[in-house]
Formats: C-alpha cells, sequence, structure tokens
DNA sequence: GTGAAAGCGCTAACAG
DNA sequence: CTGTTAGCGCTTTCAC
C-alpha cells in the first residue's frame, strides 16, 4: 500500500498482488499484459488476487517505462461554440473506442496560450498531438513535429510541408455556394466573414467567393462585403450589432454568403428588424450546418462541414501515426455538401 | 537521451542536464523546484543547460514520485451539446489559471460507458474528478470518494451524503416559472421534459412544476403535460416529431414551460407548423439560456443557468480540495435567473 | 551548498 | 513456466 503525500491517494501495487497471490510481481504483469505464457491455475490465483484487492495498474508507472501512456492532447482554441464542440465529439469518439484518453488544451484564441499549453504538454507523458488550432500555427507545429511526436493539423492547410492535415476544400465549398445562389438568380451577392490574418482557412473561403463572382462573371463589389473582427464565433451581440450597422449603410444584395452559420443567425434577425423578408428579400446561407440551422426560421441553407468526421479522421490518423500503421496519405481533404433549407429563394425581379 | 520503443519520442532528462552543466541531478531537481538554496553560479549553469537543450521536465517521472500529475478528469455525458460544452468552459477556464489539465471522459449518457472509464482513470494518475454525469451515479461516485480521491459532483444533487456537490436549485428555478407565467394571466401551463428514472436534476423540475401549480392554485392537467424519452439534447427530429404529434392530440395550454432550450425551440417550430403565433395564441419558456436564445424567432424567455460559473464553481471547489484548503461548505447551489426575452405574453382572455 | 543513492510502480531482459 | 533484477525520470532523504 502507498499512501500518497497528502495521505490521500491509497493505492494497491503490484507488489500487493504478488504478495497476496504467492507469485513473483513479474507474473503479475505477465497475467495482466499478457505477455507470456503463465499457468491456468497461477493465472487464476493472480486474477483472483487483483479482484479480491481491486486493483488498477498504474498507467503512470508504465508510462514511465514503455513511454507511451495511451494519451494524446487537443488543442482547440474554444470548447464552448457548436463547430468546435462536434468536432471535439468525433475525435473524442475515436478515442474511446480506440482506447485512448484525451486530454484537453483550450486557448481562447489566443497565440501566446497555445504556446504555452503546447510546451507544458509537450513532454514523454503525451503520445500524439491533434492541433485543431486557431490559427496556422506553422512554427508551433513544426516543433513538434521535429520532436518526432505525432502531430496532425485540423482544420488548417499549413500548404507545402509533410504535416499530416485534415481540412475541409475551403476554396471549392465558398465557390460552389457562389454557383448555387447563381443558379437561383442572384447576381448580387453579399458576403460576411470575421477576418483572416494568420489563418488561411477563412482567407481561402473568401478567395472561393472571389473565384465564384469571377467563375459566374459577376462584379465583385466591396459595398457588399462585410469582413470585421468583431463577428465572433461565441458571441452574438457584437454579430448583430455589425451586422445591422452594416446593412444600415444601405446598398443590399440579393443574397449573402457567411462564413459561419451564426453569422447566418445574426444577419436574418438584423435583416428582420430592418423589414426584409428572408428569403422573399434576400437570401441567405450559412457555413457549418451546426444543429440550430434546423431551428431558425426560416431554416437555414448551408454548407455542411461534416464535423463529426472530421473529428473521426484526424484522430483516427493520429493513432495510425501512433501506432505506426501504414498510412496512405497524409493530407486528407474532406468534401461539403450544400444543405437545402428554407433560406434561400429566387431573386427578385428587379 | 531516450528513445521510446518505437524510436520516436527521443527526450532530454534531468540527468542531460546535470552532465551538461556538470553537476548532480538532484541540484538540478532542486533549481527546477525550487526544494533548496543553489548558488546562483550553479543555477544559472543549471538554467543555460536546460535552456539550451530545451529541457521540460517528465510529468509523469514526477508524478510517480509525488502522487500527483496535476491533472483532473471531467466526466460528461456529451460534450457536443450547447449546455454541457459550456459548463466544460467555465472548468477548463479555471484548470488552466490554476495549472491543472484537463482529462476529457465521455459516456454517451451510458451508464456502463461511465462505469468503465471511471475504473480507467481511477488510478494515482488523476488527482480529482468531477463527475458531470448523465445520471445520479451514487456508487460510482461513492466508490471514488471512498478511495479518498477527491470528486465533486455536478449537476446532481445525491442527496444526503458528505460528496461535494455543485448545483442549482432546480425546484425553485421551475417554481417560479410557474410564477411568471402566472403574472402574465396563464392558467393552463404546458410541460415539456425528457424522462427522469436515475435522475434527480430533471425530477425535481417537474416537482417544481407541480408546487408552483399548487401555490397558484392551479389544477394538474396530465393532457398538457409532455414527459418522453423520445426527447433529447442532441438531437432535434424526434423532439420536432414528438412535440408535433403531442400538439395534435389537441388540448393545447396557453403557455409551456420546457426542460431545456432546444425543446422550446422545437416546440416553437412545431407550434408555428400548427398555425399557432408564439407568444400571441402560445408563451413558451425554456431552460438552460443557451446561445441561440438570442436567434430565434421570437427571442426565448428561459431559465438561465450560470453555465460558466457552474463550471468555475465547480472545479475551484475540486482544486481547494485536493490542494487541500480549507472548504467553507461542501454543498453550493447556485442561483438560477428568469431572462426575460419575447416568447412570453400575457393569457388571452377565453 | 551539493552529491549519492534509494525508491515510486511498472516492464523486460536475463536466469533458471 | 516463473523468479530476480535493472532501470524508466524524477524527488527526497541522508551524508559530507
Amino acid at each position: 500500500m502507498v499512501y500518497s503525500k497528502k495521505k490521500r491517494q491509497i493505492s494497491v501495487s503490484i507488489k500487493d498482488i504478488a504478495n497476496e497471490a504467492g507469485v513473483a510481481i513479474s507474473t503479475v504483469s505477465n497475467v495482466i499484459n499478457k505477455t507470456r505464457y503463465v499457468t491456468p491455475q497461477t493465472k487464476e490465483r493472480v486474477i483472483e488476487s487483483i479482484e479480491k484487492l481491486d486493483y488498477r495498474p498504474n498507467i503512470i508507472a508504465r508510462g514511465l517505462r514503455i513511454h507511451s501512456t495511451n494519451t494524446v492532447a487537443v488543442i482547440v482554441p474554444d470548447i464552448s461554440s457548436s463547430f468546435f464542440s462536434q468536432v471535439l465529439d468525433g475525435i473524442e469518439e475515436v478515442a474511446r473506442k480506440r482506447n485512448y484518453t484525451l486530454i484537453l488544451g483550450c486557448t481562447s484564441f489566443d497565440y501566446n496560450e497555445e504556446k504555452r499549453i503546447t510546451n507544458i504538454l509537450l513532454n514523454s507523458f503525451i503520445d500524439g498531438f491533434i492541433f485543431f488550432s486557431g490559427f496556422d500555427n506553422y512554427e508551433l507545429i513544426k516543433k513538434i513535429y521535429d520532436k518526432n511526436v505525432p502531430v496532425i493539423s485540423l482544420d488548417k492547410d499549413l500548404g507545402d510541408c509533410n504535416i499530416p492535415t485534415v481540412v475541409i476544400d475551403n476554396f471549392a465549398a465558398v465557390e460552389s455556394s457562389v454557383d448555387y445562389l447563381c443558379k437561383f438568380g442572384h447576381k448580387k451577392i453579399g458576403y460576411i466573414s470575421f477576418t483572416y490574418d494568420k489563418q488561411t482557412t477563412v482567407r481561402k473561403r473568401f478567395e472561393g467567393y472571389l473565384s465564384g463572382l469571377a467563375k459566374n462573371n459577376l462584379e465583385y463589389d466591396p459595398d457588399f462585403v462585410l469582413i470585421s473582427p468583431q463577428m465572433r464565433l461565441h458571441e452574438t451581440t457584437f454579430t448583430y450589432e455589425t451586422v445591422k450597422n452594416f446593412l444600415k449603410k444601405g446598398k443590399i444584395p440579393t443574397a449573402f454568403l457567411t462564413v459561419a452559420d451564426v453569422f447566418a443567425f445574426g444577419l436574418i434577425r438584423a435583416l428582420k428588424d430592418e423589414g426584409f423578408n428572408v428569403p422573399k428579400d434576400v437570401s441567405v446561407m450559412g457555413f457549418d450546418n451546426i444543429l440550430f440551422c434546423q431551428f431558425t426560421d426560416p431554416l437555414l441553407t448551408t454548407v455542411k462541414q461534416p464535423k463529426n468526421l472530421m473529428g473521426n479522421i484526424a484522430m483516427n490518423l493520429l493513432l495510425d501515426i501512433i501506432e505506426g500503421k501504414e498510412i496512405s496519405s497524409k493530407k486528407i481533404i474532406i468534401p461539403t455538401t450544400i444543405i437545402e433549407r428554407k433560406s434561400v429563394a429566387f431573386a427578385k425581379k428587379q
């Protein structure tokens, strides 16, 4: 028996089991890990003792020996907003299935925090990292990668490098949204986004927008575009106010693309406030397909990011790498789809 | 230097630093942990070596020695739904502030899963538990508690026992919601909830409803009440369909209390489908005050659970216990408030 | 003021 | 088939 300094954690060790069962500790270890043959009788005795004393192997002692604890760390900017928590859910799903435990590192979209957490976690204790970061944190990820600890970049395309990556095709997703709106006869298509310094994910969406316009022979009109640092995922007042002020300036397109469903929600509310009917007067498209798209009025047409799948794929890839399995591709691009609901209608004749 | 079995994790150890700096390993340990006086010169040399080799102490080796890893586990049923992820956010906040790392155990509302995860985690590796469980999992929590590992029960009142608990007053919250609706002249008040076997939290809400009716001299009418296992937090189709079928049966109260905002959302949608105006014909109240209450049409009047605060308080309490601080109260009840928005109106004259 | 050495609980190599 | 033992990286006594 061992009593911790704080006289709290009282745990029974492999030694206790060996004593109880009258065998060597290596035998106990061997029955636990099935590392070599043990006669049924001794095995039996060991198992009985384990149950009797309610013994659980100390993972951390084992970890110290084998340099692995079946633990992976996930770095996320924010767990409370729908998109992140749903991807996290997908990650957790496979962690559980494949018997890993998950360490959560939250950064609040703060670069230094990201750095701090990574440094804390970067020791032999963690088997791998999923960087589902707020930024294209190349140096940090590279640092992990260079230390030969398995890491994958989720939702952020780091460009040409060997770091395993799981992303959606942000460019194509928005480009085809423009196509979609054009099919409904829209010629004036607005765009609402947050800013994207240090962030290719959202920048590529904007480029997709531009390309979509060009492809459909539509002119880019900056008056239809709102890209503001005020737009935040986990907050609503600013978003709503910002959009409202933007609308007050007067030039309103017949349809809007937004870069997140929550922005679409704020937009719809602001639009209604200003006396517009959605979608009769103005169509609105979201991005993400979070649960609440099914509760807005009108129901939101949006681009589905397969959030759960993203988490699944990223985690499976990471664990495959950790376990030394054959990897077919280090760069996985997951397709998005447009979910048609009620917030897009044909453009009014003008 | 140490190379793991998989030849991957290459880490520099305290020994390397000792060699590099030409001192004993105990000295290195002492400068890292400030455990005893070291002359400025040696200290300097050690620090230089640490920086030179980018050394980070191996937490798990330390953990093995001191029986503590500054890690706490949180058991949640589901991270993807808004309520849980927001409380989790509050937990994470203080974990970070107080320098603990968080292990996430997700149970999918599955009792056996809860048990399995707890057993895996229940070893010297984890300093404490927050049980933010799907059920009143008394035996499991008791087991942890009896092993003298700090544990707190969050959102679930375990009744008379010594286990530290952080909850809201579910009874009072709903009772005062009834009061609130009565002030608007409602005499027929419906109630929508999921079932609550093994779950006092939601049962107490129902009792609050009953008590509220009695207090206001209103009769309980089972036809106004929908309590169904079909209602789920992280899902929407069932909820919506279930409510819709319920409404089709015809007897509609003038106001509804729901046990979760998402139910209110589904209800509002179903009500609109059936040609009712919310709140003119039927008033609706939610519970939780999740972000999307600010996006529905009409904006949802609801009972605010201070989610972030619940997480903060629970985690602070746990860490205080772990660190052996003086605890003023082991049972904390956090007040709720009604957030008035637009989904409640005066009852129509009938 | 610093070093040597024991030992946390476990695995794995080596004996027998 | 099973036991003995070294050692993972660290903290902490005990010496000097």
